[in-house]
DNA sequence: CGAATAGTGTCTGTTAGACATTATCGA
DNA sequence: TCGATAATGTCTAACAGACACTATTCG
């Protein structure tokens, strides 16, 4: 063997906080409150903890609660990078996980934190702005054929709001007829019951929320959104 | 920081290397030489050198030739797996990945190698089922919307035998029309010029082969193969 | 009532699959 | 010439997108 006489591999969670705003994909970024880049701007993540954690899932969760205080986002594994030159203390491991939450959830005036558009981010430590496209581009594609975006709505949203959502996130508009028949086959909506969103001056939209069964998980549909 | 009181995280690399024999998925498991779990058939991996890998890809290729004789198949990564209990030794991470192969570039005959169907394995050690069962999956749904089958044909092929490796791995038929449309529209492919499949009682077949630009990469079209 | 947007009906072009037809080999 | 399979043409059904029409609110 040949690892013992080597410096044990760094091995840490980074998760990509995504959010939207103003119709764009926004990162959430953590201020890094020790070396290396102290000071910097960058993903929240952390070492993986082995007394408490039964996984590498389990620090994301604990990152993003610790860094961001978010609870029980979405929460996917999106890709693991490593090599000797990521980090500056050695050859690291970072496994990385992408989290949606709507914008409601962030605590977006903690001193720590900043939420930035995600197509302008400035220079970000470590490989971190890699991380952050393949996420983008990850949520993007998947967005195609399934429910993913929901994860950016609150509770209760309206079919005209969802569809924003979508076309903020594909960056294209999406026609109407067919977002509907797709959201209807993905089947995880149904209409909260006799609530409309009221108070502007046309009909009113009914009022929908995630069936329960697909809170933390997604509906898959065979063929995507066109273009 | 807490890190430091603890042995050091175990960090491997797992490969699931898949080919075809006799129209069905067969994985490539290796007799373990040492402990934990000497002598038992497991996934071909092994410890990130941090010396020579410049990155977790480089052990998987590293490993792949070292312990099933492989060189450059297709290779990708799956997903990372990780905890304190799937290796005895302590806590640990597997970055795995799956390879794609023909079966005429797999030592069969090797005594430290076996090649079994992918979905009547024994129990392997670790939790390497599970690890086999994601890469499947992950090749199951890839080849609807792509040309990853390719990988699993030598150099020459004609369409009916892609097409046989298609249904293979989907494990259903596939029309014919729909098919070559697709492989058309996924514009991967060749023609070799003049070259026939022939001795056989029937119209001969048209040998094609991988554009030069396909070798190692994928073909990804829209809309997928029907069910 | 008029403006505005929600929600739905319908038409049409595109695409995938079923089926039929032609092509080309060995025997 | 026959049997077999490759390769391709064509018809049809399913589906997505465009468009238009109806519904319902506020002012």
């Amino acid at each position: 063997m040949v690892a013992d006489s080597y410096p044990p591999v760094i091995c840490t969670v980074d998760v990509v906080l995504l959010t939207l705003r103003d119709d764009a994909l926004h990162v959430v970024l953590h201020k890094r409150d020790r070396e290396p880049f102290r000071g910097a701007l960058a993903l929240p993540g952390g070492y993986v903890h082995q007394q408490e954690d039964q996984g590498a899932e389990d620090a994301a969760v604990r990152v993003l609660r610790d860094k961001a205080g978010i609870a029980s986002p979405y929460l996917e594994q999106l890709a693991t990078l490593s090599g000797p030159g990521r980090d500056p203390r050695g050859w690291s491991v970072s496994i990385a996980y992408y989290a949606l939450v709507p914008l409601q959830l962030v605590p977006v005036d903690a001193a720590h934190l900043r939420v930035l558009p995600a197509d302008r981010l400035p220079t970000l430590p470590f490989d971190h702005g890699r991380i952050v496209e393949l996420a983008v581009s990850r949520v993007r594609v998947k967005s195609h054929y399934s429910s993913l975006p929901v994860h950016l709505c609150g509770e209760r949203f309206t079919l005209p709001q969802l569809q924003a959502v979508y076309e903020a996130v594909l960056g294209e508009p999406v026609n109407k007829v067919s977002f509907r028949r797709k959201m209807d086959e993905l089947a995880m909506l149904e209409p909260i019951d006799g609530e409309l969103e009221l108070g502007r001056a046309n009909r009113p939209a009914q009022l929908y929320r995630v069936r329960r069964e697909f809170r933390r998980t997604l509906s898959l549909s065979e063929r995507g959104l066109g273009t």
